[in-house]
DNA sequence: TTGTAGGCGTTATCAG
DNA sequence: CTGATAACGCCTACAA
């Protein structure tokens, strides 16, 4: 591989034209400009990332924790942030921390250890006044789909609240008033705010919230089957049940069907999330969707902005959810 | 960040010193690591990455290619080789290639330009010339999910034929006989294998395979749809039908429902590759597990054994597909 | 077993 | 506008 020393040498210039001319960053005479162009052509030179890197202390990698690798979420976030990244000429180091305290500090450390330039995390486990500590540090960190309010401009956030209400207020729109709720994980933000928005609904319509008709599960399928035998074996009465994500719905779904539910007739369904199989479920399920793609581009542009000081680029830190509606909710029939 | 060198000042010993207690690549006597190590300690002293690979020309970084980051698929795969490459402390570094020929080029391009030190790649459009090409250059490749004679000792591939033996059967043993198979595109070596596979299992039983019985689809949901369609259409008879991904067993499943079929009574579906949703469908999908996961982890390895010189590692290059039973197939009834 | 010294390929600061 | 030259932080013969 050519080095930039062979080009300096074969155009008749210093080392440091050339790094001039790579980097644009400086004038250079257009005659010498091209001399040196040529130059990097006949040797097919190509400029040595890790040098550039030592010697400029900037490594044009970005990392990025997510809980997952697989799952349709981070899919989708991934894909958001490395096809605009990459557009940049950035390049994104991923790994992993299972929503587990230690892991995702770990994985912390590690793309630390990787001299990334910023980080993209996407933590469940971790407090906020670990995520607090970590952002006086050096290196840059946003945070996805997280909100801590002392760190309002490295957040990019769903609006789970108005998620929340959304989804409860479609369902009273079809005539619903007994609607039982399978939050997440209450320690969770994401799962506190969707049920807060569920509460909203509920209020503006002056439907009483029981505490008998909440049922507090796990986000996964088995959540969902769950709750939704809680609510059953309870013997409360129930037309709809909106569950905080797509997993538990498709758990409650499974269950009804085996216990002799016909859907969407006997029971609504309302999930969250809109995760890729939500299509797939039957009958299709109705659901909030979470724009986690393009979260997943804005943390990237805010990099950009921040990190690589690129001009306007539109940032916005709120996202807002949308209702999906399909095959999974009836109207309200006595 | 503290250096190299103020570790070894306040050790009291040279860099070179400090340097092979890090790499324990050399004999250091157990008192002066001791020594070292304390002043690792005390500094907080971590190593600078890049300056480590500009000196040993490694950069510990893999690049990882695959045609997108979202998908069950995938997730699974990328799952695979990271958590095995992190636990060794190599990074991953992640692009897309879109299943675009140009794309593609460009994603190993790019990787190549990120000295990465071994590319683990899932290419579909590039063609098999270009990838013997490839594999002659400096940076060892290694292909996940695809098999080029030429290149055995660089592929992880699963026995497609075999699975799509497995696919047909499997009905054939609940006494079907009228078989359609909707294949998935001719010039992937996979879809093609998986027909083979079909049609040797036919023949296996004297059973004459009708080109009536075969549609060519997309691997998308709309091939499944279409599959089913054109062979409803065409007034062809069967009882079952092979699709040979999941994606297309959705669309056939839909397809199917809309069209009066109660499943599995009226019509045996049977999928392809046991993506996440498989087991969301209704009915679930009996399929074929591909273990993209552990084939993953096992491209992981190659590169540990090959590039980074890790022994004892048990190499597999090829990988069998196995029946997953679920709820999609009924007995053959007259 | 330990130390010395010359790179690795760029960037960036000064002069000129 | 251009050229020396000193970093950047570490690895690795070669010596001692």
């Amino acid at each position: 591989m050519a080095t930039i020393y062979e080009v300096s040498k074969l155009a008749g210039v210093s080392l440091a034209t050339v790094s001039r001319v790579m980097n644009k960053n400086a004038k250079v005479s257009e005659k010498t400009t091209i001399k040196v162009e040529d130059a990097m052509k006949a040797l097919a030179y190509r400029p040595n990332s890790i040098a550039q890197s030592l010697a400029s202390s900037r490594s044009n990698s970005v990392g990025v924790l997510v809980s997952e690798l697989h799952g349709p979420f981070f899919g989708q976030m991934m894909a958001g942030i490395e096809s605009e990244l990459r557009a940049a000429g950035k390049h994104v180091i991923i790994t992993t921390g299972h929503s587990e305290e230690d892991k995702e500090k770990d994985g912390i450390e590690f793309l630390f250890s990787r001299n990334c330039d910023a980080l993209i995390i996407h933590v469940e486990a971790v407090s906020d006044e670990y995520l607090i500590e970590l952002c006086k540090g050096k290196v840059p960190i946003y945070l996805m789909s997280r909100h801590v309010d002392d760190l309002v401009d490295n957040c990019i956030s769903l609006n789970n609240e108005l998620g929340g209400y959304l989804a409860t207020k479609a369902l009273i729109d079809l005539g619903h008033k007994d609607i039982a709720y399978i939050a997440g994980p209450q320690f969770k933000a994401d799962a506190s705010a969707r049920l807060n928005g569920h509460k909203r609904a509920l209020a503006e319509q002056n439907i009483p919230f029981y505490e008998s008709l909440l049922y507090i599960g796990d986000f996964k399928e088995t959540g969902g089957s769950e709750g939704l035998k809680h609510f059953i074996d309870k013997k409360v009465s129930f037309s709809a049940i909106v569950c905080s994500n797509d997993e538990m719905a498709s758990g409650s779904m499974k269950y009804a069907r085996e216990h002799g539910f016909s859907l969407p007739d006997d029971l609504s369904i309302m999930g969250f999330d809109n995760v890729n199989f939500a299509n797939y479920l039957y009958p299709k399920l109705t659901t909030i969707d979470n724009p986690v793609h393009e979260m997943g581009r804005m943390s990237a542009k805010l990099v950009l902005q921040n990190v690589y000081k690129v001009k306007d680029l539109n940032i916005q830190h709120i996202f807002s959810p949308t209702l999906i509606s399909r095959k999974s909710m009836a109207k309200f029939q006595p």
